[in-house]
DNA sequence: GTTAGCACTCGATGAGACCGAGTGCTAACT
DNA sequence: AGTTAGCACTCGGTCTCATCGAGTGCTAAC
């Protein structure tokens, strides 16, 4: 398909493109010539984008209009045309500036990136919070509050804390609930939170623990810590769109702000992009979220040694400038997998 | 200036309210009489709506429309007119199955608490975590990440837990953590954390512990832990307002998007309920934030025991529905409490 | 004090004219 | 055969103008 562009038709589809990129409204053929040097006629140019809607990559409003470019045409853009730069140099050192103010909560330092990635790219940022699942188990405590309820805390190895209220069946005195979590962080030590779980489990079943009282206790305290809650997703920026012309039109932009809404379904999205080597870019409807249309997603995981975390990315109009945007979620991917890291 | 008024003005500007709050739109003598069944001509109530505007109740977009209620009028229909309703039934079991959903993080309930404002309201759902420095303490714990970064975990006697990596020195032996817990948890037991605060202070200057190392040291890190960040608060349905018809216009839009996205200001704002008793109720102009113009703010404390946590509310178009949101926003705070509280 | 009548105001709505950017086609040019 | 100039045509955007109707304020009568 790619092959059946001349070279030609690809420098104006590229024109075209990064015309429409700028300027948000459909390019005419004189634009085309008069902005690049090419030394054709308007008419000429014609021809080639009357070639290129019907392969699909160009698209008409209307008769009179100029044309845009199709999700079709992005697609083509990103993976042939487009050469991704190295991040500029002003932009990683603003990166690293808003990373300086350190030590602080890991859930601070997620929001802080999704932050990051909104205010440098002018779109919307976005980051996933690791799974528990993933995690490497580190440790777990026990906190009395009043009466039977009691706060659990559970602690991966990347220092991501999980923490919230159970409430036993009787009251447990505090030196119990600390050789519970003894007795919890010796069992549970090194493994991952899902291989805690059948570890758990399959304790339970065990003689060992059946006739005593203090662990089978403990472990249903855990069994109840662990249960994961929706995955926390920082968006940030949501006013950056606000200033794309074509999100002007009010209907438009409801459908927008009601799919960051749902962020059940961004989740999803994202949590596809976890295995992916490096940056993932889906364009326009590729995303599949029926609201997000003319939006395209830019992903990228942060790690920690081999231990994929999570995602983060950008949201920004079909038409966004890719070539900024892309280094600038790698980028800021790899100073997150620096910063959680801890290997 | 509220005697001024005759009982019949009273009546008249009551229905206009009511009428605006219905519509969202300038109300004419006409649908006055028409739609309250008094026995006036529209004329009379014409001479009645000249004298509100006078006093400053009322104001009218241009000659030939009719007439707007303005901030003072809505103020004087919150203190005068309203008649505050008990709490619809429905809502209140819909509130209450919300909360049903048990046993979570506490950021997660008080989440939760900011959607259910959104969603029975169907305005915007607002809720500012406790501060820390209102609170007792109960525990700290500190949790050997690798290298010399330790991640300290804070624990309120109501259960809110704010934990946040720090980097000692040196690399400290887990068991030297734990001595280190014990020491503070002893030290610090009961106290506020403003208490705290000065405690450790006063601790670090004492003999006793300037040549106890391990000591100094745990003072330094609680101290490191004990800074406060900024306020959390959670915002939902802010998707709701666009359903509202005064804020179709997009660049009015815009601005309270913006509002919101400037979250330090909205914290202070609400934290100047922190003492009130109970519902608090500020109408367009009077929250002082310029973005918000034609913006009221509907608030409530909630509190465990005597000890205000935090602030939580409503906040909506200056024409919402009082009667029916204060008792939302009343009972809510009051559920919260309940679920928060541990006395 | 209340009401009917009336002239007046002013935004909203819709029709018509016009403009201009852009297209597609044809015929001429290289 | 590919390229270009020329030209008729399309169609959204904008401007103007007339009209409509909800609503007002004033005056005079009840």
């Amino acid at each position: 398909m790619s092959d059946s562009l001349t070279e030609r038709s690809r420098q104006i589809l590229e024109a075209i493109i990064e015309d429409y990129i700028k300027t948000a409204e459909p390019v005419g053929s004189r634009s085309v010539t008069r902005r690049h040097g090419l030394s054709l006629s308007p008419a000429t140019v014609r021809n080639v984008m009357s070639d290129l809607e019907e392969l699909g990559f160009l698209a008409s409003p209307h008769t009179s209009a100029g044309r845009v470019p199709t999700d079709k045409a992005f697609r083509f853009y990103v993976d042939s045309l487009l050469q991704v730069r190295a991040i500029d140099e002003e932009q990683r050192d603003e990166i690293r500036r808003h990373y300086r103010g350190q030590g602080r909560d890991v859930g601070e330092i997620l929001k802080e990136t999704s932050r990051i990635l909104s205010s440098i790219s002018h779109y919307i940022g976005i980051v996933v919070a690791p799974r528990f699942t993933a995690n490497v188990f580190r440790q777990i405590e026990f906190v009395k509050l009043c009466g039977r309820r009691i706060l659990a805390i559970l602690v991966s190895e990347s220092g991501v804390v999980q923490n919230r209220i159970v409430e036993a069946n009787e009251e447990i005195p505090a030196e119990d609930l600390v050789r519970m979590s003894n007795y919890l962080n010796n069992l549970l030590q090194g493994l991952t939170i899902s291989e805690v779980k059948t570890m758990i489990f399959r304790e339970m079943e065990s003689d060992r623990v059946r006739y005593d009282e203090l662990m089978s206790r403990a472990l249903k305290l855990s069994e109840q810590t662990l249960d994961e809650p929706d995955a926390e997703v920082f968006i940030e920026g949501q006013v950056n769109i606000l200033e794309q012309p074509e999100f002007a039109d009010v209907g438009r932009m409801k459908e927008i702000f009601r799919a960051f809404e749902e962020k059940g379904q961004l989740i999803t999205l994202l949590d596809r992009c976890m295995d992916a080597e490096r940056v993932n870019i889906f364009i326009g409807a590729e995303n599949f979220l029926h609201r997000m249309t003319h939006m395209s997603v830019i992903t990228a995981p942060y790690v920690s040694g081999r231990n994929t975390l999570g995602v983060l990315g950008v949201i920004g109009p079909t038409r966004m400038g890719y070539d900024r945007v892309i280094p600038i979620v790698d980028y800021t991917a790899r100073m997150l997998s620096e910063i959680l890291g801890n290997g």
